[in-house]
DNA sequence: GCATAACATCATCAATTGACGACAAAGGTA
DNA sequence: TACCTTTGTCGTCAATTGATGATGTTATGC
């Protein structure tokens, strides 16, 4: 096109000015790192409104590059989204978590709610619910143990936490423990894909949810592990 | 290419003899509204499972039938997809569960419990699941306002019973109180979520995870309004 | 039998889509 | 200036995909 050629034409004669400016909205020519970082940022985004079948030359498009160009950094689109989902699905959780759960110099109650608004606000946020779910949806296995191992490790602590402080004595049964903590953890998780997918309205804010759901949470504690137990005898 | 028309032709062929020779997998003639029947049941099963950019070619093969027939019954595939969802998706909801979950005679705990067995098996399968997902991912507004009008009507009236049978006063924020009933509504879903999406392995039974979840949320319901309206002063 | 309508397939089109070779432009270096 | 590496685009291919006209095939009424 003429015009593009012009604008090209135009940045080579007035260098620094033109730099500054194609370098605002990515429109200009970028060193490696940096032009594949952005890719990866808005491809993110991308595939988590357009779904894991979202076209390539679309996301050129939002890229404001050529598809073409899409390939001198990743070789096929497969690797473009395993990239994706490792940087932005996987990479978002904290080792803090673990060490602020067990801090028991604090009650046990406003640990959870900290936690759970911290990890509302950084973890399932639209961006990542959509991606998690495009991705497991799809039969990709984009390694979900990995989450779950984590999750996993998340829902223990609680427990023993919990548990802890109320006194109360947690069964052996591993599985059981985890569908107790889901109790908590899944209703969460589910307020997030009820705010992000659903797009539903009249919502209470966030903190004023997990204030209630924790509340719930610690008083039915212990005779949630009543029914457990004395289910078996 | 050569191979390729030659490779059509033997297809055609095989499935002119199959055809004929079994009518128990729908592969011979069928009267209109049996066929059309047979090619719903399939592409429900075949958009849960391969989303709904599922290609039209597929479907025809997983039905016995050539891709051109599909297009006798359905103008175009956003209609297949919209009849799937209508009857799929939307034809699923009972209206005994209102009268069942009001029946006063039977104490609310075990109302509760059967209510959500019965949803986890009839509603919350695989296949619901799968379709309602990809269905909210994709920006085709396929009428979830009906969904959540129902939703809405049952978190009513499970809040309704709860505080009936416990004496205690709802506040008057119906949004807050949907928020509550979503506490074990959110729960069971996720649960749901968890077991058909995530695949998730060690599970309990079902039953065993409705009659904790509905424990805690009886025992932890009373803390749960406090904790709401005492924020408010 | 035979005509007719309904059932079903074949062959194909036009648009889309992942991928890639060829080529141009920009920036650094001697 | 001449040269080379890196960055970037153009044009295109082969496979895919939704859709449709032309054509074959079977049941049913007369």
């Amino acid at each position: 096109m003429k015009a593009k050629s012009d604008k090209l034409r135009e940045a080579g004669r007035v260098n620094a000015t033109s730099r500054q400016g194609s370098n605002a909205d990515k429109g200009g020519r970028l060193p490696h790192a940096e032009r594949k970082a952005h890719i990866l940022e808005t491809a993110t985004e991308f595939f988590a409104e357009n779904g894991l079948t979202g076209q390539t030359r679309r996301l050129a498009d939002e890229c404001g590059i050529s598809q073409r160009l899409l390939y001198r950094f990743f070789p096929t689109k497969e690797d473009l989204l395993a990239e994706v989902y490792r940087q932005e699905i996987l990479g978002v959780f904290k080792a803090v978590w673990f060490a602020d759960l067990q801090d028991r110099s604090k009650p046990v109650e406003q640990r959870l709610t900290q936690f759970y608004n911290d990890y509302l606000r950084t973890t399932l946020t639209r961006k990542w619910l959509r991606l998690f779910l495009y991705a497991s949806l799809s039969e990709a296995t984009m390694a979900p143990d990995y989450i779950a191992s984590i999750v996993t490790q998340l829902l223990d602590v609680i427990m023993r936490e919990v548990a802890h402080e109320q006194g109360v004595e947690l069964p052996d049964d591993r599985a059981a423990i985890h569908e107790m903590a889901w109790t908590l953890h899944g209703s969460v998780s589910h307020y997030a894909i009820r705010r992000h997918l659903y797009q539903a309205s009249n919502i209470l804010p966030e903190d004023r949810v997990v204030a209630m759901q924790v509340r719930m949470f610690l008083s039915g504690f212990s005779p949630m592990i009543s029914e457990y137990t004395d289910y078996l005898s």
